[in-house]
Formats: C-alpha cells, sequence, structure tokens
DNA sequence: CTGACTTGCGCC
DNA sequence: AAAGGGCGCAAGTCAG
C-alpha cells in the first residue's frame, strides 16, 4: 500500500514546457546524481506519462493545474506528484522554512503564480507567466529547505498531502459529481411553478410577493431589498433592525410566514434555479473547481456553482448512475478530536474514544450536558466570550487545561501580531493593519476569556460593528483593540482549523490511492473515484458491487490518517458513512 | 454604465 | 438558534 509519506525511492521527473509545444522531462533517479533529459511533443505527453507511470515515479510540474487536466481529458491517471506551486506557498509560510534557502530573483513570480481555472482543457495557455519560471531550480531550493528544516518530516508529509490534494481536485473536477437534471427539474417547478420566461417571477413567488406587499401595505416593495424591505417593516410598526430570517422569525405579524417563504424559495431560485442547472450540469454531471490551499488555513476553496454549499434541498437530484451507489462519508467532530490529539490530552482523547465525542466529555464528568459541552467547545475553538459559551470556559479549562491553554496561546501570539502554525507547519498569515505596528498599549490588552472570566474592556456598545479583520485598523484605541482581538480570534481558530484540514488531506491522499487500487482495471471513472470533497465530508461513485469494500477503504483512510499525524497517540476518528442512492437518502 | 462594497444565506 | 472561525455567490446599493 503506497503511503502519502513514503520514504522509499521514487525517481522524480521534472516536466517544463518549452514553447508552445514541446515539453522536457528531466528524470533523475533518487539516490543517483545523473539527470536524463528528454524532448518530447506536447501531444506525445499522455503516452509518455502514461508510460512511465508503470514504475514507481513522481513528477515534478509547476502547477498541477496547468497539466492534469490535459493528463486526465486523455485518459491518464497519476500517482504521485510535486507541485511547485503549492509547496511554494505552504513553504513561503512556514515557520520551519528557512526562507534564505527559498529566496530567488524568481521567489516573486512563484508568489504570484495563480492556478488556471479555465474549464478548456488545452495544453499549455498562451503568454501564461508560469513560463518564465525554472520548475528544476525552484524544486531544488524546495528540496534544499525541507532538508534543513527542524520538522522536515511533517514538512514532508504536508507537501506530499497538499499535492496529493492537487490531483484529487483536477480529477474530481473531471469525472464530475453526478447530477441528475430531470430530478432537478422536478424539484423546482414543484417549490416555485413552471420555470418562467426570463426576468419574470416564477409563479409561486409571485403569488408570495402580492402577499407580502398586502400583509404590509407596501405595494412596490421588493423583498429582496435589504434596506426597502427593512423600511416597510418599520413602517409596520415592528422593531428590528435588520432582515434576516431569524431576526423574522421572533417576529408576530400576519405577513411574516409569507415573507419567510418567499425569502427561502427566492433564494433557491438565485442560487441554484434554472439558470444555475444550465451552467453548471452538462451531461449529467455538475463540474466545479477545487482549489486545494485556496483559504489561508490550509482548507479549500471552490470556483463556480459554489460547490462549497450544495443545500440539502437540491441533494436529491444528486443520483449514482445505474449500478453505481455513493459512499458518503464526513467524521464526526474533526476539529475537537484535532485539538485533543494536538495538545496530547489524553482526558480529551478518552471522551474522543466515544463515536460522540462531546458525549464522551459527560461521560468524562467535564461538563454535565452534551449541549454544553458542544457549546463550550466551540466556543473554545472560534474565541467566543460571551453567551453560554463563555460561561463554560472556566470549567473547560479546569478539566482539559492543555487543550484550552493551547488554542488560548494561539490567541494571544495572534493579539501579539506573531504567526502561529499548524501540526504539520503551515504557518498564519502575518496580521495586516496598522494594529500590528503599534506596541501594545496600556490598558489595550485584551482580556483573557479563560483567565479573567468575562472580558470587561472593549463591549460596550458592540453596535453594527465588526468591521473586517483585514481592514487597516488605524484609528482610536478602541478600533486597535478590537482588530487585535479580531485577529486573535482568527490565529486560535486558524491552529485548530487548519490541522484538522491536514488531517483530512491525508484521508483524501490515501482514499484516492486505496480506492485506485481496488477497482481493478479500467479509466479513473470507471473504478471507485472520489466525486466530492468539502472540508471533513467525501463523496465516493462506485460500482455497486464494490460499496463495501469503499467503506472498509474510506476507514482504513481515516484510521491512517491519524496515524500520520497523531502517530501512537489513541485518538479515534469515527465516520458516519452510509451506501446511498442519493445523496438526500444520507441520514 | 462599471466596479466596489454591503447584505443575506448556503455550506463546514 | 446564536455566538465565535472559514468560505462563495447573487442581488442591491452607491460612487465615479
Amino acid at each position: 500500500m503506497p503511503a502519502i509519506g513514503e520514504t522509499a525511492p521514487v525517481n522524480r521527473i521534472v516536466l517544463v514546457r518549452r514553447g508552445g509545444s514541446t515539453v522536457e522531462a528531466r528524470e533523475r533517479a533518487d539516490d543517483g546524481p545523473g539527470v536524463r533529459v528528454a524532448r518530447l511533443p506536447a501531444a506525445d505527453l499522455p503516452g509518455f506519462v502514461a508510460e512511465r507511470e508503470r514504475s514507481p515515479v513522481r513528477w515534478v510540474w509547476d502547477d498541477t493545474t496547468r497539466w492534469y487536466p490535459a493528463l486526465l481529458a486523455a485518459g491518464v491517471r497519476i500517482g504521485r506528484c510535486w507541485d511547485l506551486r503549492l509547496s511554494h506557498a505552504v513553504l513561503r509560510r512556514s515557520p520551519f522554512a528557512d526562507q534564505a534557502l527559498l529566496a530567488d530573483d524568481q521567489t516573486p513570480g512563484w508568489d504570484a503564480l495563480q492556478p488556471v481555472t479555465t474549464a478548456d482543457p488545452a495544453l499549455f495557455p498562451l503568454a501564461d507567466p508560469a513560463d518564465r519560471l525554472d520548475p528544476a531550480a525552484e524544486h531544488a531550493r524546495q528540496q534544499a529547505a525541507l532538508a534543513a528544516s527542524p520538522a522536515r518530516a511533517r514538512l514532508e508529509l504536508l507537501l506530499a498531502a497538499e499535492s496529493s490534494g492537487a490531483l484529487v481536485a483536477a480529477e474530481m473536477t473531471s469525472a464530475g459529481l453526478p447530477w441528475r437534471v430531470d430530478v432537478h427539474h422536478r424539484l423546482l417547478r414543484e417549490l416555485l411553478g413552471p420555470r418562467p420566461a426570463p426576468g419574470r417571477r416564477p409563479a409561486v413567488l409571485a403569488r408570495l410577493l402580492t402577499d407580502v406587499q398586502a400583509a404590509f401595505a407596501a405595494p412596490g416593495l421588493n423583498p429582496d431589498s435589504p434596506g426597502g424591505l427593512l423600511r416597510a417593516l418599520q413602517a409596520a410598526g415592528l422593531p428590528v433592525d435588520d432582515t434576516r430570517s431569524w431576526t423574522l422569525e421572533q417576529l408576530e405579524h400576519p405577513g411574516i410566514p409569507a415573507l419567510l417563504e418567499y425569502k427561502k424559495l427566492s433564494r433557491l431560485l438565485q442560487a441554484n434555479g434554472w439558470s444555475w442547472l444550465d451552467t453548471w450540469v452538462s451531461g449529467g454531471r455538475f463540474r466545479s473547481t477545487f482549489l486545494p490551499g485556496g483559504v489561508v488555513t490550509g482548507r479549500w476553496a471552490a470556483n463556480g456553482g459554489g460547490a462549497l454549499s450544495v443545500p440539502v434541498q437540491v441533494r436529491p437530484a444528486v443520483v449514482a448512475d445505474d449500478g453505481w451507489r455513493f459512499v458518503v462519508a464526513d467524521v464526526a467532530q474533526l476539529e475537537p478530536r484535532v485539538l485533543a490529539g494536538m495538545s496530547g490530552v489524553a482526558a480529551m482523547a478518552e471522551a474522543a474514544r466515544s463515536s460522540d465525542l462531546y458525549q464522551g466529555m459527560v461521560a468524562g464528568g467535564a461538563v454535565a450536558t452534551r449541549a454544553e459541552a458542544k457549546v463550550g467547545m466551540l466556543g473554545a475553538m472560534y474565541g467566543g466570550t460571551r453567551g453560554q459559551s463563555g460561561r463554560m470556559m472556566p470549567r473547560l479549562t479546569r478539566r482539559y487545561p492543555r487543550a484550552i491553554g493551547l488554542v488560548e496561546e494561539a490567541a494571544r501570539a495572534g493579539e501579539r501580531g506573531e504567526v502561529v502554525h499548524t501540526l504539520l507547519g503551515r504557518g498564519s498569515p502575518p496580521p495586516t493593519g496598522a494594529w500590528a505596528d503599534r506596541p501594545v498599549g496600556l490598558g489595550e490588552h485584551p482580556d483573557g476569556v479563560g483567565s479573567d472570566g468575562v472580558g470587561s474592556d472593549g463591549v460596550g456598545s458592540d453596535g453594527v460593528g465588526s468591521d473586517g479583520v483585514g481592514s487597516d485598523g488605524a484609528g482610536s484605541r478602541e478600533d486597535r483593540a478590537r482588530h487585535r482581538r479580531a485577529w486573535g480570534r482568527f490565529t486560535r481558530n486558524f491552529v485548530v482549523q487548519g490541522t484538522g484540514a491536514e488531517w483530512a488531506l491525508c484521508w483524501l491522499a490515501g482514499l484516492r490511492n486505496r480506492l485506485w487500487h481496488l477497482g481493478g482495471a479500467g479509466t479513473l471513472d470507471q473504478r471507485p473515484h472520489l466525486v466530492f470533497f468539502l472540508h471533513d465530508e467525501v463523496l465516493v461513485h462506485t460500482p455497486a458491487h464494490l460499496a463495501d469494500a469503499v467503506v472498509e477503504e474510506v476507514r482504513s483512510a481515516a484510521a491512517e490518517a491519524g496515524r500520520l499525524l497523531f502517530g501512537g497517540f489513541p485518538i479515534d476518528f469515527p465516520l458516519d458513512v452510509a451506501v446511498v442512492g442519493s445523496w438526500a437518502d444520507v441520514d
């Protein structure tokens, strides 16, 4: 079984574009100095790659999004790569990489390199800034930085997992998420009525609109305009200062139910209506672009069609092909488990032995109820200081001093303007804004949540407030203190969310390998393959007769990811797994 | 008219 | 059900 961070020698082949139609392949045995250079027409690349894949090899290239889609389109799947763009991004931010070893005239070019997201799998876009960069030289710099790193093994694992994630991302776009347009159309018709002419409201929305306008005596009201809606509600005597659904639900007024229904259906129409289907679903597949490392914490981002939020409402349209099934798996309470593992807290790991970590905390005597455990842990990881989660902190701190101490220290470090890092060494971005340039003033230091109990400074009016963390933060002393605390909440969450993302990457990378070896012969989309990934959840599309075997591999990959990150520390990552014909049939 | 910002809401 | 962290997207709003 090929492990993610395997150390066995694997030959590396650096691929370089030479002009518009030639590829240079520079091959070097992992344990030898010799380099063999081959030049071939770009059109011959898929055949070359397929041939060299017959024995273990790691392809080194500037950026997976610039190479792999065309290979996949030609039916060629690879086992391993070294994605220089993603690895560069990790190393440049890592506190465990000597930046001097990465420095070069071309470093700004690598810093600025963006993935390509065109649906067009044509090789070699014209005038690509990547073509001014030297992959072999960058590869050498990255290897030197790794070799000199005090956290070499962890960084190597991170880079391997990140690169494998890049392969998964391209493969998921290539395969697409099975999507039944007929089912989706039926769903829209049932909820909204027949498809209207362009620019017209669907019948159900039109009827709800007249109801709302009548109820609030506002004939011209457009509920899609927050300002206009707010004025209409206030004119009707309702005490509101925003128009969020949750706010409206609290109100007693005969027009509210129709308004809430309007908002819900309007959202469906805008986000996943007929035009969404026209744009994003073709050939029975929803294809969006996944961007590994697209979020600073290491989570993935996605482009196109809102793949990060496929609403429960439309999941009935996600249906496996005839004779195929979905294996849907997600990790229960990933982030608190990761926190237990990072801090090596035996007591919390004991709770995490339970399939429900929060219930385990109750059994361990830390808190009285599951709800308290959940709200308390979320507050610890997100920085909640007020309300119920704030009140839980002293109890959690007493019971789990090292775990709470870890996130508290991450918050304090962020408030001091320092960089924090994940378990495998991904660094947080340096703080931005004027607040970070100034020393912490007297009386400006934010109160500790766990140490002092309820914070006493700067709470004040709170107002509409919450200007973005990234804004410049110049201004009053209170403004700077607020920014400082907001950045502390970010770094607090960074260490947990980022390490959770690393666990998920290792899970995904391992699962990718396992699925390939399950399927026997055939191309990627003829074997069990990943079609969706979201933070802590995967969908595998598999021939029905292999579904049970896929379930086993999904579980084994999760256990392996836990060992890769936390070694022998006894922390469990139990999965909720379902074998279904439609995503809607989960739970 | 375009582009930047705000609001609200879907997902984890 | 919110609070606290991370996103993407669509529509409305407003300045240039």
